[in-house]
DNA sequence: TATGAATGAGAGTTCATTCAT
DNA sequence: CATGAATGAACTCTCATTCAT
């Protein structure tokens, strides 16, 4: 009974994609209920029946489509790093790099509007940190603390530090390269071999002379 | 009321001084001149009488505060780092640390706002680029430069991906930090020991067993 | 979903009770359809089978559930007063008194949203005076004419007058009373004294010293 | 300095006067503040400059009015009351019928509006029971209090039962008159003469048969 | 007949900008 | 140059009403 429950859930899927485009291009506070509503060719009352407010559409389309779009690549990428065996450490920062990078091409709008968002809004940075510890950070970790035992990461870093560190080399480049100097020249695979270099390097006990 | 240069000034002065807090507080879009007004003291038409236009605000007042607060700051490092000599690239790599640090407990509001709207501004981006280029990345370099021929860095790493190599380190560490997640539990000291020694094992030329 | 005319009755029945909750509650301008759907537990579009504006479910529940409370109310109300001989114009006033009192236990949110959009709705207006003059008027005037026979009441009075001289006193308590300032302290044994004594005494012929 | 403050008064007189007439028309919660705006001829925009909220002009311009039409009516009422000495208690209520006709000849929309929204706000049915209680219970009570000793008025009623009588006999007589049933045929004369005889028998003390 | 998602006109409110003083 | 009241366009949100199912 009553309209095809089908139609209803891609009306709202319709709605959120286009929040999140409207959110990305133009940051929340910029962002008009009108815009979301004639990109996502919705009336613009439908949004509010869908979300109570225009915040809640932003936290709401946020948290579930993250879950979409990065869960998935997350495990993808989880399953490469974990499964295989990686011949080194290098080996293993490529793959994370590369698969990093897959993820990036698939949904950067919902990126930029966690980069945007997440200093102003509490609730979107709380979103963010529960997503990337769930998705990412928990196995992440058990895969560094593997490389510790092997040797391959000094056991004098700690575990989320680590991480830390490796996200910082890799999401730094990710950002400037995509969202804020897009139109820079960029030589992708030289980045690649510095970051991945310096970051083995880096990580891997001090080779003692011996 | 009264034309006298030295009042302008001193009101202009306080608009700027206002209009950073409210953007740092609220993000541009959703800061309200009649507040920038209010902390200024300031009756709200005055502002428009130093800027055409709220936007005009943002820019008029990045660029010419950020030199006053960052060249000197940037300057008084650059001294440090390039006039020391320093005992190793650790020893190099830590006062950079401890620099930063005190430049972000000074000014902090002008980053979170170059922070929140460089996605959304390319003015504001461009804006950066500039200051960052021009008081840091210079002499940065140069400093870089001089350490790779002493050969402390490995000179396979590009100067340029060296400097976003550490400022990807640092700057992520700070923007977590300070600004996204103040209120977990830091050990700054223990944190820092472990970003120096990733870094300048990850910059240096590799050990040769020899 | 089932064409079952009791059911549909029953619906509409739960409408109208509902329609009548929200008005009172609200006033008619603030009310909503939905809320009143939803203390119906009907979908909102079913209201609009039995009514085709929101102002026709004003107009149309308050006339005949006017008619369902009001009328019997009234009757019986009559019927003590005419049917028994009362002993003088106190205990007549006082048995008005009661009775009325009765009725507005019963049935005062249909009052109230009387009282709120009779000023307002001259449909309203008019329903209201129809209603009154039908069921109470004609036989409180019957009523009251032979009290003037008797002697009772001073033939100087227009009986529709005498009316309303009592409906004022009467009705200002209630209104007062009941909606307005139901918290206040009040002793209604006393005040019915009072207003009964001075009703009486200001309707009957003045006692000539004889 | 800024705009004439002689003209910003003038405005918000307008921004007023144009609101109680809207909202007596249309009662508050369907009169619209586009609607108050075009009447004072004012930007919509100019209302929220004096008011927060469309709630705030009705309690804003109902207690301010209210005491600028009251306040001047209702002491000449009393000068009228108290200062004459009045032949009768007859003479007494036809003054005071009298000035509180006169007094609802030049405020009727304002009433029309606290009869409205008193039992839907609290706010006003206090504001309303504040004004009456200073205005005009005060000193009305001070002028029966002295019928009593003078025993145009039996003890037995308390002074604000007597008060309320009388309001509610004159006070339901406006409002049918004025509000409710302008285009009935009414006599306003006759009905005067029956009222004031009414009251003046009800309240005055039993003609003892002697 | 009943449903309830969708609609869109219009509500109250905000705010950058203007301008008479 | 400073003021701050006025503006009105644009915003978010509401709600009676419609209509495919």
């Amino acid at each position: 009974m009553s309209p095809n429950p089908a139609q209803v859930a891609e009306r709202k899927d319709r709605i959120d994609a286009a929040a999140i485009e409207v959110f990305a291009e133009r940051g929340f506070a910029a962002a008009t209920t009108a815009e979301i509503a004639s990109r996502a060719e919705v009336a613009e009352g439908t949004i509010f029946r869908h979300y109570p407010t225009k915040k809640a559409v932003l936290i709401g389309v946020l948290g579930p489509l993250a879950r979409k779009i990065i869960a998935p690549l997350a495990s993808r990428s989880l399953r490469k790093v974990l499964g295989k065996e990686h011949a080194s450490l290098e080996a293993f920062l490529e793959a994370v790099f590369d698969d990093r990078q897959k993820l990036l091409r698939a949904g950067p709008p919902i990126l930029k509007v966690f980069l945007q968002e997440a200093s102003l809004h509490p609730e979107v940075r709380e979103l963010a940190a529960t997503i990337f510890e769930e998705n990412i950070a928990v196995a992440f970790r058990q895969a560094l603390e593997g490389m510790k035992s092997k040797g391959w990461i000094d056991p004098q870093f700690d575990t989320g530090t680590a991480l830390r560190l490796i996200m910082s080399i890799f999401g730094t480049y990710f950002v400037m390269r995509g969202l804020l100097f897009p139109d820079r020249d960029w030589d992708d695979d030289r980045e690649r071999v510095q970051m991945v270099t310096f970051l083995a390097r880096g990580l891997s006990p001090r080779q003692v002379a011996q």
